[in-house]
DNA sequence: AGCAAGTTATTCAAATTCGAAGCAACTATC
DNA sequence: GATAGTTGCTTCGAATTTGAATAACTTGCT
């Protein structure tokens, strides 16, 4: 093989798609502590169980925001006892334990989602038309997409071989 | 209530986007850690004085990373133990600190690169074309520049008003 | 010069994060 | 229907990360 590696437009693109999403992240950060006292990942597990159809289990939750197993378990136990999530068994699979937002913790979605949602406008699209937006949207979708198709290197679901 | 927020597409995008570098990153670190024994701040650190010029101070070091100064001075001491940077007195400035990086760090920085720019190309541009790769960069320049050009909220480099 | 305000880096305590180990429950295979 | 392997979650210890407080230095203003 006559070892590839990345050119410098990709080596670019790599770097400025890290180096935006950190700022991005950044400044998040900063204003749910500021508005709602919440860390970031609190309000995307929040914001995740909030969208939801009904109540997920850890995993799934652990999953869907890339997190460690171990790391959800104590956010959930915080906002659990911050009367914002409730645990209870799951129905079909009794160690599967299921996570559902309460109503207090809607409440607070919704009350740190608009400023939340004019901080990611003036950071994120201020400066993008709506095709940038669009485009950005399918060219990161792919990208998600073929990441998750991939074998799965350490948190991702297990399948089983066949020897 | 009139307050315009985001719409359907823009928050599909900001998920979509957030969502996808969060799982490149963790690949990273993965591969990192298995082959180089670094963490992703380590090599980014390591890679951004390698890149640079000459030396750079504490703060530059940290503003370019999207990182605490604490942090920083933490990860530093790592590094400067295992003999991958140095840090001296700044020529100009008595309290700042120069950091650069070594030979032994540039080797190391050598070693890991392949490995590291081929996950990536198979994780992020496995599935783009050309043209995809090209525009991502420049989107996200466009949103990397207009962030920095915003007001700080924390970290960033102060400027003087002039009221 | 002299003082107030701002910068730079470090130290410190507290919070968060992860992986490994452990435990309980499920599934497949015999 | 036992038993070995797998899966879901938690506990545990170690490493990392952060903001606040601190110390050293620089700059601007009078």
């Amino acid at each position: 093989m006559g070892r590839v590696t990345l050119d410098a437009r990709q080596l670019n693109t790599y770097f400025v798609l890290t180096e935006a999403v950190s700022l991005l992240q950044h400044h998040v950060e900063q204003q749910l502590r500021d508005e709602g006292g919440l860390s970031a990942v609190q309000f995307q597990l929040l914001a995740r169980l909030a969208h939801a159809p009904g109540a997920l289990t850890m995993t799934e939750l652990a999953d869907g925001v890339v997190y460690s197993r171990s790391g959800l378990t104590y956010q959930a136990g915080l906002l659990e006892k911050a009367g914002l999530i409730e645990r209870g068994p799951s129905p079909g699979d009794e160690r599967a334990v299921q996570v559902a937002i309460t109503d207090k913790g809607r409440d607070l979605v919704a009350r740190v989602l608009p400023g939340h949602a004019e901080g990611v406008r003036d950071m994120l699209f201020a400066s993008l038309a709506d095709a940038d937006v669009e485009t950005l949207g399918t060219i990161m979708t792919r990208v998600r997409d073929h990441m998750r198709a991939l074998p799965p290197r350490s948190a991702a679901p297990r399948k089983k071989r066949s020897e």
